[in-house]
RNA sequence: GGGCAUGUGGCGUAACUUGGAUAGCGCACCUGGCUUCGGACCAGGGGGUUGCGGGUUCAAAUCCCGUCAUGCCCGCCA
């Protein structure tokens, strides 16, 4: 119960054991498999290793007691490889595991298996295309931006480890009115920056924002993006140029967080491949699209949302009835330029763009790309998923361009198009608005950057007081790898659709349910194998059931947690298993000494190796490196 | 007006998709534990009408209906 299952190979033994029971006891039943799988938990440990309430279901069909079907049953389990003894309990079936038999599956597992033990098959086949964080080009990571890279480049993780072939991709809306706001900055309040390029940029579009009061510069600005949106314009280039300096900055963020990318999607690249007029010209042959002529919408491209309505029944009744795409002087909506994008991630569109590099050697030692208007033809996209992280706020609009693809027929892209939805993050008394400069707090900002140079700060105090580190050197590496460690655990503990309010007080906090906590474990674990003989288990007569046990069976649900994590896209589920696992392990360090162990020291080194390397495994989907000492 | 999300001890949260045994964990609070592999730790304790009201069920935090609160979305804006 408290765990979320066994593992796999445990559950499917005891399924079938019980499957046969059930056919023997109760013939006519008619549970299958996928029953008895959903029946299953694990019960305290005084009751049994693995649970099922089938015997309730069964109840209803055989109008009998439940605790007496129990019993019958579990009179009727054998023992198996890994089940040994059975029992009712009201009306639940118990079992217990051979510990042994199970350890030495689960080790020998680990062992074999290192440095790939957290993996399943998955997604095997299937190409992916996660699109995170995608921030406006003029303006610093902030703190909720953050929380979009950082479950975008888990969910990447876990993907990858799930097979899935990922392409990391990042969208640069360089047209928008923000970037023209900039740009409109930049050339008339010209102070010279005098920090980090994207958050004096970012502070500088707080200015013209209140400068846009006055309608004569509101006016420049909007003639300022019309001529950007003229490819060739010397505004245009300019612009671009702005925003790739910001946007370089703001990869340096990414990369301090060793958050990167495969390639970076740009605006201005789309409207120069003509990704729109291919995309309408397809949507309007189709009869997806029209142009309208009723008086209200002359001249533009609608869809029709009743006809929505038809194919998606969860679809929410708006006010209006029709969806502009293309409106009547000729731009397009957000919606039209998504839909056309998307055509072009799954591959409806050839790809029209050329690649250029935007940075040699990432963190991760591949280069980033960009598409760009020189450079050569790569193949990205052409996927058959497409995962988008995007904040849930535009559930409405993620909405529409599924069914979009529903209209055309393609209820399998329709299908495939994920909403990775989550919710804002805000700050004790205000918002984290980048038009107000709600960022900028007083005192201390909200940036990333901020976050993690304060994160460190508090980190190096501890460290420097460490005995444990001897190489002062190595400090400084130290503390940024636990403050990294202390920050993405905390953001990603939170079930993705909530709400956060931020708060530095609970950020600089590294006790308990935190990354620097799983950490920890780990450097403990280190500690005792360094320097120690690890080999093949000879025998298993020390492993009992106790503390030990408990660490083998967490320990062997790893791969499930992870398949189960991913296919819900749930972060947490992943950290909330690291916090048992750590749990688990400390109890049993405090219990069960591992280098005067005597006889058992064999069997107790390969268990800390074990969870040692599911640790590093697991804080890895996380993009947590882990540290031996801290 | 319509829709979506959230509501769980003082605070932060898990479990809700797939109903199951005593609602799990952390912070804070109280007690105890370093001559024994690292105390960013461990053991024990107090603290809960799972927003409220109905319903379904052998069984409801979980499903259904209603209701309240908070936030968000529903433009040819960006």
């Amino acid at each position: 119960m408290v765990m979320q299952a066994p593992s796999m190979d445990l559950k499917e033994e005891f399924v079938s054991i019980l499957k046969e029971a059930i056919s023997k006891g109760f013939p006519g039943s008619g549970i299958g498999d996928e029953e008895i799988l959903l029946s299953l938990s694990v019960p305290k440990p005084e009751n049994g290793d693995i649970s099922s309430s089938i015997s309730f279901r069964i109840a209803k069909t055989e109008k009998k007691n439940p605790k007496e079907i129990a019993e019958r049953l579990a009179s009727g389990v054998k023992g198996a490889r890994f089940i040994t003894k059975t029992a009712a309990l009201n009306g639940y079936i118990n079992s217990s595991i051979d510990e042994k038999e199970y350890a030495a599956h689960v080790l020998g597992s680990i062992k074999k298996q290192k440095g790939s033990y957290v993996r399943s098959g998955l997604g095997k086949g299937t190409k992916v295309i996660v699109e995170s964080p995608s921030v406006n080009p003029n303006k610093p990571w902030h703190i909720g931006h953050l929380r979009n890279a950082l479950l975008g480049d888990s969910i990447s993780n876990m993907m990858e480890a799930c097979s899935y072939k990922v392409e990391r991709e990042d969208y640069i809306d360089d047209l928008g009115m923000q970037v023209a706001e900039s740009y409109w900055g930049y050339t008339n309040i010209s102070d010279k920056p005098d920090k980090k390029f994207d958050t004096w940029l970012g502070e500088q579009y707080v200015e013209v924002n209140k400068r846009l009061q006055d309608k004569a510069i509101e006016e420049q600005v909007r003639k300022t993006l019309e001529r950007m949106e003229e490819g060739s314009s010397k505004e245009a280039k300019e612009a671009r140029k702005l925003a790739e300096e910001c946007v370089r900055a703001q990869y340096q963020t990414a990369g301090d967080y060793s958050v990167y990318h495969d390639v970076l999607v740009w605006e201005s690249d789309i409207v120069r491949a003509k990704l729109l007029d291919k995309a309408f010209s397809i949507l309007t042959k189709s009869g997806v699209v029209k142009k309208d002529t009723s008086e209200k919408y002359k001249d533009c491209i609608i869809v029709d949302l009743e006809r929505i309505k038809q194919v998606a029944k969860d679809f929410e009744s708006p006010n209006e009835d029709v969806k502009v795409l293309i409106r009547s002087n000729g731009t397009a909506t957000y919606v039209a330029k998504d839909i056309a994008f998307h055509m072009w991630k799954f591959g409806l569109l050839e790809d029209p763009f050329s690649y250029g590099t935007f940075m040699e050697g990432q963190g991760n030692g591949k280069p980033l790309y960009t598409t760009s208007e020189f450079g050569k033809r790569m193949g990205f996209a052409g996927v058959s998923m497409a995962v988008n992280v995007i904040d849930n706020r535009q559930r409405y609009l993620q909405l529409i361009l599924k069914s979009m693809f529903m209209l055309m027929g393609r209820k399998d892209i329709s299908d495939s198009i994920m909403h990775l939805s989550y919710g804002k993050v805000d700050v004790e008394g205000g918002t984290l608005s980048g038009r107000e400069g709600g960022w900028m707090g007083s005192g201390r900002n909200y940036t990333a950057d901020s976050l993690l140079a304060e994160t460190e700060k508090k980190v190096i105090e501890i460290v420097e007081n460490s005995e444990k580190i001897s190489n002062k050197e190595n400090a400084k590496a130290i503390a940024r790898a636990v403050a990294i460690g202390a920050i993405k655990f905390e953001f990603l503990k939170i079930a993705p659709e909530k709400n956060i309010t931020f708060s530095w007080e609970r950020a600089l906090k590294f006790e308990g349910n935190t990354g620097p906590y799983c950490m920890y474990t780990y450097a403990r674990a280190s500690k005792i194998i360094e320097g120690q003989e690890v080999g093949m288990l000879k025998d298993m007569d020390h492993m009992s059931r106790s503390d030990d046990l408990e660490l083998v069976k967490l320990l062997g649900m790893a791969p499930e947690m992870l398949e189960k994590a991913c296919s819900e896209y749930r972060t947490n589920i992943v950290t909330d298993y690291l916090i048992e696992l750590c749990t688990a392990f400390s109890r049993f360090y405090e219990t069960m000494p591992v280098l005067k162990g005597g006889g058992a020291k064999e069997l107790r080194l390969a268990l800390v190796d074990s969870t040692a390397e599911v640790l590093k495994e697991t804080l890895m989907l996380l993009g947590i490196a882990v540290v031996k000492s801290m």
